[in-house]
DNA sequence: TTTTATTTTTAGACAAGACTAAACAATAAC
DNA sequence: GTTATTGTTTAGTCTTGTCTAAAAATAAAA
């Protein structure tokens, strides 16, 4: 049942699976390209490949979508990926900004006994440094309550930070600065309309953030 | 300096450190290629691509031997390997037969940072659960006091196992039956001139073992 | 020292995964 | 409803790492 699959082959059922859930459509050649960094020819020739395999539906010209089994193929990886991270974070003392990259090796290391002890000794967390949830062995994630964008509260609201929607090294070292972390608890204190900045309370400081800091961090509303 | 290089040819460089310290010899085209279960042209081009990586030193028809270069390569590779089947043994409760093939997937993470974390996370570990020396940051490995194999031994004499000179899956769960592991303490109470097999004491009990695996066995003669 | 056997290297082919350049579909603009 | 633009696929080439079959070098035997 399950199917051998290269790297670069699980690279792409990953990528795949972001766009569609991104988008929730059928993921264009042009649009993966661009994400994987290569061209659409390669594009075409990978879909084909995987669509031999049955993890993608294709059409030519129409796009392609994840089969039931790429779904799943997906999850798995994407449970490696997020567990490692954990593991970087919690055992090994990396920050949260420089274990993206090596999650992106170890998640293709191939052993489902492995994937599971590693659960177990990290005790079945739920969510990986950046707030993202970690599938469980079935490919299950938790759903959460409805969560909001920093941008999106209201004068005096307060948020609880759980998670970033954007995890590049960049952005993560600008919340440590702000010491803004999963878990921080934020209040709006002030919205300056000319340039949609806010002027926050952390930790009882209050400082400003731009308009692209605060679309970019991801809360729930306290209380 | 450092030099980017395939998994493949990590685990070439790896099976000419291994051979090479066997015979204190140059390394032939054909015992490599067994060794990487591979076929004698193949070597050839490899061997090739890292002569040219002036990682391997390389006559035609002559064999090849690592180089200054090639050496340290094989050691990292080497330390990394070990470092993570004391992780998997140690911390994710695997057992010493069943850590050898995930390793080999691991050993090829590329990440300064990470194994050096693995180190510390781990206690600089000196021996993996094998008895195989972990070679530290810079290379270096402990050079033990004299060993000898089970069969070495006297009648009456102690010795404590430090090693084995197999690791397949098979003999370690062998020597698990038997409750031989590293550490353990044995005594040669008898030996059998018709078989070479003899009968030693572990734990207070006696058995019998065959002269296959008595040369297999490494030991420190006990005071 | 020839002959034979073994080891090693070359030549040529293949699959995976990538690329460039060119052809072909599907949309958008006029 | 043609024309232009964009998106996608094909055709052909490249590199890495492998293979088989055949040639060449070395080592062993006679
Ligand atoms: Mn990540
Ligand atoms: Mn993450
Ligand atoms: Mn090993
Ligand atoms: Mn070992």
């Amino acid at each position: 049942m399950a199917i051998l699959l290269t790297q670069s082959e699980e690279n792409y059922i990953k990528a795949v699976y972001a766009l569609q859930q991104h988008h929730q459509a059928s993921v264009g050649t042009n649009e993966l390209a661009e994400r994987m960094d290569t061209k659409a020819s390669s594009v075409t020739d990978m879909i084909k490949r995987l669509s031999e395999k049955s993890l993608i539906q294709y059409e030519k010209y129409k796009g392609c979508e994840l089969t039931e089994e790429g779904i799943r193929t997906a999850l798995k990886t994407i449970r490696k990926h997020r567990l490692w991270e954990t593991f970087l974070v919690e055992k090994l003392k990396f920050g949260w900004d420089e274990v993206h990259d090596i999650a992106e090796q170890l998640e293709h290391i191939q052993s489902v006994k492995l994937t599971d002890q590693l659960d177990a000794f990290l005790n079945y967390p739920k969510f990986d440094p950046h707030g993202d949830p970690i599938p469980d062995q079935t490919g299950a994630i938790v759903q959460r309550d409805q969560s909001f964008l920093l941008n999106e509260l209201e004068i005096g609201a307060e948020g609880v930070v759980i998670g970033v929607a954007d995890s590049s090294a960049s952005f993560l070292r600008f919340l440590d600065r702000y010491k803004i972390n999963i878990g921080t608890c934020i209040q709006i204190k002030e919205i300056y309309a000319f340039d949609d900045s806010r002027a926050i309370e952390i930790h009882g400081e209050t400082v400003n953030l731009s308009a692209a800091a605060t679309q970019k961090i991801t809360v729930q509303k306290q209380q």
